[in-house]
DNA sequence: TTATTATTTGGTAATATAACCAAATAACCA
DNA sequence: TGGTTATTTGGTTATATTACCAAATAATAA
């Protein structure tokens, strides 16, 4: 793998695991619906608001989330909803994957 | 967020798990063109083989790639073309970033 | 001004990842 | 059979990630 490959998948891996975790999965989703502010997705979520507040940062450095601010609350808000497209494809994955383990307790 | 939901988004974040390292898009890229052994592809990454092995293993855990065995080799297939579409997004978001910047830079 | 609400940041501890080496296993060749 | 090639697994060490708490900052309300 020479340097410039190297590079594109580098960076391709920043994205993928900006999203690679539930919570910031979750943001996701909720975002794709609607902005939300922190204090808002810190209920909907149920964890500590500084552990949200990091999902989010972490979101917002890979470029996938902006913020507008307003007032004394931030908003979040979803950049690239093309990437919910993505989400069919893991579905077919997981789909498949439970149709594989079905085969195995059937046999 | 409830326990269904949760478990929803574990199952998702588990797949992106699996994708989000260089070296392991690298694989799915170059299976996206080829089947390859893992001989051969611990030739193109240029790791150790018990390191390309293991990052195959999630993979094949995460039921991404799939492997055929013939003779003494065993053969890594990419199972989920579709992975591929969710690249064009990621370079997407790859691209506005670099806009991103680059408008930092020339202010 | 003081208190309250919203958000981020720094610190710490627990857990997860990743790389390499060495060793085990399996198939093939001479 | 003995040697070589292909692959996986176990062990170790270094690094990264995550969660929570406490504290800092900023805006708003009383």
């Amino acid at each position: 793998m020479d340097a410039e490959a190297n590079a594109r998948f580098e960076a391709r891996a920043l994205i993928l695991k900006a999203m690679a975790h539930p919570t910031r999965l979750f943001i996701i989703d909720e975002l794709s619906r609607n902005e939300r502010c922190v204090c808002e997705l810190t209920k909907l979520i149920g964890a500590d608001v500084s552990t949200v507040s990091k999902h989010l940062s972490i979101l917002k450095n890979a470029g996938i989330v902006r913020t507008e601010k307003r007032g004394s609350k931030i908003f979040y808000i979803l950049k690239t909803p093309c990437i919910l497209n993505f989400f069919s494809c893991v579905e077919g994955v997981l789909q498949s994957n439970a149709r594989e383990q079905l085969s195995f307790i059937e046999k």
